[in-house]
DNA sequence: CTGAAAGCGCTTACAG
DNA sequence: CTGAAAGCGCTTACAG
């Protein structure tokens, strides 16, 4: 295969000037260029990408790591994160972490070890112990999740005040015997716990006395956990006339649940979610969710990074919280 | 930033008795290893994976290039191919081409330019006028469209018999006036092109009159494209009583367009889609579909890459088509 | 079991 | 506007 040396030698110039006109450096001469690029082409000349980064110090790559690529939520948001990172001549890498603290911080390694000039991570299995290891010296961003005080940028969903939202939503449409389908990691800050939090605020506010039977904890925030949720709702027994999921892959399945056990939404049962991924639009009834803003999260995390990266020498850590908006749809109509 | 050489200085050892503990050759003392794995913890030593990848002359990283990160069938598939390659040692990079035939060749040329050791390619912009521009150097595998005699290993979909399989599906349960939901690109060996076959050959099978006011073409794969296509369909009074769709995403845009319209599904109309993506059985009704068998595709594609990467010395390039099955769902119940 | 030397293919100061 | 030299941080034969 051919390299820059055998390029320049072809066209009878330094490697250097190859170099820079490979750059797109000024001060080369318009026939200088004419020749080398003839050159590179009879060659079928392309960079070594190692090499440029080895030389270069850095590699044009932020890494996008996240808990499942193929959670709509994710890959929707890894896809406007692509978009904006390559507006600005990033190239972005995603990294699958399985919600998994080794992986999360296998990923951290990953920037430490230079694959990334900078790292976005979707931190689900990080927690306040953990906040040590986040004194990196490569850019990062940690979004989703509040890890307290954490020394890094930090990106937070509106979890509480939008679950309030929400759960207030259903309050306002007449439900009474709301229930919760969350995830079972109830440690503090968490987002089941934050997002909890919201909707125990909205119960109180309005006198309503919160009934822990109505509270399912999921293993896997997954459609199929929330199928199986909605089942033992219904067959429960409770009077359920309300649910707050925690995301709306969750929410599909909850309302596909009630649909088997032939409870109509939102005529028996009304459901809401959080996230506003684009099924949500298309599922029969439409949901009714929380927007948590996902163009801004992803054009806060690249601009934050990208901040970082340009060397700001006074950068002091700040945390965001992105704006939300209630949207509703049929499943609380 | 600590390096090799640091760390070998540190413990009073050779930089290449550090490599060959990294690379955890056999041949180190047990007690020069602690020595070694000390002093790599002692500085925070981490490896430069540029400076690595240039000696190595390989990345150990595949590159998988797909339309779109946050279409469910990618995203569904990545996640699988991912798992795949990491078994084997590798990790996988999603680049998005956004079905653009020059991003498509540009992943071609990133793996030319030696970031990965090879390449999977999800075609959809390709033509069979590419087909020179696949005669590269290193080791490809195509995802999901023929493009006609191509000189790399190639993974097809069962795309007409699986059209054709769904389509004879709705004919068996009694449709007549089946429409057919399709892509606009119409040349030939395109995914629609073949998609379409299959149906007019399960028509022409059971004597039923091919209708082109039936057939829409859309330009975007889209679920919003598919509500809309719905629509249309029901405004212009044509008697439609079966829906064929291209894909889930589409199928599934398309029941939406069906309810918005207050036409029942599988009640007045019935629909089957092709993929088998997650959202398919959560959906209501739930969707019949095609299951073009995804494990089989990602196993497929990451072993026919890794076949080659260990350099075959015969190596012929092989064009494979998987199984599939047809799903039955309520959609069509 | 361990080491000294060479070199992977680029880019970065420094000259001219 | 162009070049000669050095070096980024590793690993690979080759010795011993």
């Amino acid at each position: 295969m051919a390299t820059l040396h055998d390029v320049a030698k072809a066209a009878g110039v330094s490697p250097m000037t190859v170099s820079n006109v490979l750059n797109k450096h000024p001060h080369v001469r318009a026939e200088t260029r004419e020749r080398v690029l003839k050159a590179i082409d009879d060659l079928g000349y392309r960079v070594n990408v190692a090499a440029r980064n080895l030389r270069a110090g850095r590699t044009n790559t932020i890494g996008f790591a996240v808990p499942e690529v193929d959670r709509p939520y994710f890959a929707q948001l890894a896809a406007r994160v692509i978009a904006k990172a390559q507006d600005a001549g990033y190239r972005v890498v995603i990294e699958q972490t399985g919600a998994d603290r080794e992986n999360e911080l296998s990923a951290i390694v990953s920037s430490r070890t230079r694959m990334y000039d900078g790292l976005i991570l979707s931190a689900v299995g990080l927690g306040t112990a953990d906040r040590d290891l986040l004194t990196t010296d490569v850019p990062m961003v940690i979004l989703g999740e509040s890890v307290f005080d954490s020394p890094v940028d930090h990106i937070a969903l509106p979890n509480e005040d939008g679950t309030y939202a929400a759960t207030m939503h259903l309050i306002d449409r007449g439900c009474r015997r709301i229930a919760m389908v969350e995830g079972d990691d109830v440690s503090r800050l968490s987002v089941t716990s934050l997002r909890h939090a919201g909707y125990r605020r909205a119960l109180a506010e309005r006198g309503i006395e919160p009934d822990p039977a109505l509270v399912v904890e999921l293993h896997e925030l997954s459609s199929e956990s929330g199928r199986l949720a909605a089942h033992g709702l219904v067959d429960g027994g409770r009077g359920v006339d309300g649910v707050v999921c925690i995301t709306d892959t969750v929410a599909l399945g909850v309302i596909r649940g009630l649909a088997d056990r032939g409870v109509s939404v939102p005529g028996d049962v009304k459901v809401v979610g959080f996230d506003d991924i684009l099924e949500a639009r298309y599922s029969v009834p439409s949901l009714t969710t929380i927007d948590p803003d996902h163009d801004e999260v992803a054009r806060l995390a690249v601009d934050l990074l990208l901040a970082r990266l340009a060397d700001a020498p006074d950068w002091q850590p700040r945390e965001h919280v992105t704006g939300f908006r209630v949207v509703a749809r049929e499943s609380t109509g």
